[in-house]
DNA sequence: GCCAACGTTGGC
DNA sequence: GCCAACGTTGGC
């Protein structure tokens, strides 16, 4: 099983509101970067578990986790054109982008911050701390994983 | 196929 | 709101 981070802005869509979806499950929609596109279609899997990590606000950082329950498949709001994510290159018979489906695993009893991530030298080189990342899906290693969740759970 | 311009992201 | 980083676009 792989480890992934998962970047939303909460006030887009925080891990709150995850958790106040029917069933805890909402579709991973709006990814429109094509290494994260391949991340999507060909490498997450169902089962695999991700943090949850709310960007551009105060303080960023790691909120909780995820699990995937349902693998890639075409992103319909990219032919939906009243949607924000609409892209006239991409059709339901050609999809360009594709999604996954996760559910809600659970909340940390406290935030993760960036800067903790930055000063911790288990954390300091997560793909999340280099400057100028644009993936909103990055891998995460086993040692990582296990870091911040000994951090998050005491 | 190069590369400058442009747009977006996201920390600060 | 600024600006660095970097992916994407489009002219050539």
């Amino acid at each position: 099983m792989t480890h992934w981070l998962f970047k939303s802005e909460p006030s887009t869509f925080s891990i709150d509101d995850l958790m106040k979806r029917p069933k805890q499950i909402e579709h991973w929609d709006g990814v429109r970067n094509y290494q994260v596109r391949n991340l999507l279609r060909d490498q997450i899997k169902v089962g695999d578990e991700g943090f949850f990590y709310h960007s551009s606000c105060t303080p960023p950082g790691i909120v909780g986790i995820i699990k995937v329950v349902k693998a890639g498949y075409p992103d319909f709001t990219s032919w939906d054109k009243n949607s924000d994510h609409f892209d006239p290159g991409s059709t339901e018979k050609n999809p360009r982008w594709y999604m996954v489906d996760v559910k809600f695993v659970k909340k940390f009893p406290r935030i993760i911050t960036l800067d903790e991530i930055k000063s911790h030298h288990q954390l300091k080189n997560m793909i999340i701390t280099h400057r100028g990342n644009r993936l909103s899906i990055t891998p995460v290693t086993e040692k990582e994983w296990q870091t911040i969740l000994e951090l998050a759970t005491g």
